[in-house]
DNA sequence: TGGGCACCT
DNA sequence: AGGTGCC
């Protein structure tokens, strides 16, 4: 049987910083979203204060002011290269690992007889604690869904040290079946809680036990994967990884709400480019351009407006200046005055994968050449942006100091990708 | 009071 | 198109 392991780091940001903060260690800290808005990740401690995921940072800048609690500002820069490490030892210790997000990574697991199992998934535990500074716990299983299980079990109960693995149809796997609340099962959300309670399906054993078919009837095709899963019948592929999107979007809060037609518009160039970026990373050609505005819902106490435009292109392009052409029509179009918006962005919709583009017919040998003057200045501009640090060239006319500009106050440094920012080591 | 993706209905 | 779920 082969099995699966999933090796998932504990308060993954959080961690991230102490490796180069030990100072920060015992202490409760959290890190904030983009725009310093609300807690997406929590030391023990500060979980231990009662502080829920997504607190908004207003909600408990008090306990910051008092010294109690510490947040940061998120670093994405080195959060993926700290991930990439992680990723980098389970490659070096396993027979393969396959990315799911930036803390959490599956690893194949074959081959194993019982006893050299759980010896394997210690070392693992141990060599990435060792090499990257990050601590993580591995839980292993035959399904993706029950490796999920484990490795939850792996880290709220003390006794498993960070490990756990399980087979069906034994005694143990069982009882943790039965210990696990259907919100701790993966793919189950609040929603389909409150809807499976009504026909008694309450834990995750419970959910193991129904009939697939009524499930299937009642609910949906993966809800039944996911009861299947948990008997231990393999049916949930991950994404592959390597696969390009089907969709690519860009957004962001502005800074604080604003009406400024211009400095909206310097937003959504901003995130066309970004888009625009990813899209030739990932070899694709985009056929539509979406821009959409938001108000802040949480405002009654201010008029509501959500619109949002797709504009079709001329042809499939990655030309960041032919989708910031129509993204701008497309703002014009939706643009409203009298309204205080909260956030903006760019989708790219109908992506096709760049190789495969079929000639139109309305190709010439001059467009032709167009395109691949556009292709020469587009990878100029990326290559540059990627070796000097994003935003080096851009298209337009900088405005510092913009409102859309975010808000980040504790912003760590970017310790081990940036040489003017490396940690300095002193002698006492 | 985050951002970004996929899938289902 | 809108809702749900995941991280």
């Amino acid at each position: 049987m082969s099995l699966i392991g999933l090796v998932d780091c504990n308060s993954f940001y959080v961690s991230c910083e102490r490796v180069f903060q030990p100072r920060l260690d015992g202490q409760a800290v959290g890190v904030l979203s983009n725009n310093d808005g609300c807690l997406i990740a929590r030391s023990n401690e500060i979980k231990a204060l009662g502080i829920e995921m997504g607190t908004p940072a207003f909600e408990i800048q008090h306990l910051v002011r008092q010294g109690r609690i510490h947040l940061l500002s998120s670093n994405y820069e080195l959060y993926g290269d700290m991930s990439a490490r992680v990723q980098d030892v389970l490659e070096e210790y396993s027979a393969g690992v396959e990315p799911y997000s930036i803390d959490e990574m599956f690893v194949r697991f074959d081959g194993f007889a019982n006893d050299q199992l759980l010896e394997h998934a210690r070392q693992l535990h141990r060599k990435v604690r060792q090499y990257t500074g990050i601590p993580v716990c591995v839980g292993v299983a035959p399904t993706r869904t029950l490796a999920k299980l484990a490795n939850r079990a792996a880290k709220k109960i003390p006794a498993y040290r960070g490990v756990c693995a399980i087979r069906p149809d034994n005694r143990e796997t069982q009882a943790l079946l039965k210990k696990t609340e259907l919100s701790d099962v993966w793919g189950v959300g609040r929603r389909l809680v409150g809807r499976l309670s009504l026909i008694g399906i309450k834990s995750a054993w419970d959910l193991a036990q129904a009939d697939p078919k009524r499930i299937r009837r009642q609910f949906s095709v993966t809800l039944e994967r996911t009861a299947l899963e948990l008997r231990g019948i393999p049916c949930i592929e991950l994404n592959d990884f390597h696969e390009p999107r089907q969709r690519i979007m860009t957004s962001r809060s502005f800074g604080k709400l604003t009406n400024d037609f211009s400095e909206i518009r310097e937003a959504i160039r901003q995130h066309g480019q970004r888009g625009a970026e990813k899209l030739r990373r990932q070899n694709s050609l985009a056929r539509a351009v979406l821009v959409f505005l938001k108000t802040n819902p949480f405002r009654n106490d201010l008029p509501q407006y959500s619109p949002s435009l797709a504009v079709e292109l001329y042809r499939p392009t990655d030309d960041s200046r032919e989708i910031l052409h129509a993204a701008g029509q497309a703002l014009q179009r939706i643009y409203r005055q009298g309204y205080r918006y909260q956030k903006g962005g760019v989708m790219l919709l109908d992506l096709i994968d760049a190789n495969r583009q079929q000639l139109s017919l309305l190709d010439t040998p001059q467009s032709d050449a167009d395109r691949n003057r556009s292709q020469k200045l587009m990878s100029i501009m990326d290559e540059l942006n990627s070796r000097m640090g994003r935003g080096t060239v851009k298209l337009g006319t900088p405005s510092p100091g913009a409102a859309w500009h975010l808000r980040c106050d504790n912003l760590t440094q970017r310790y081990s990708t940036r040489w003017e920012e490396l940690p300095a080591a002193r002698a006492t």
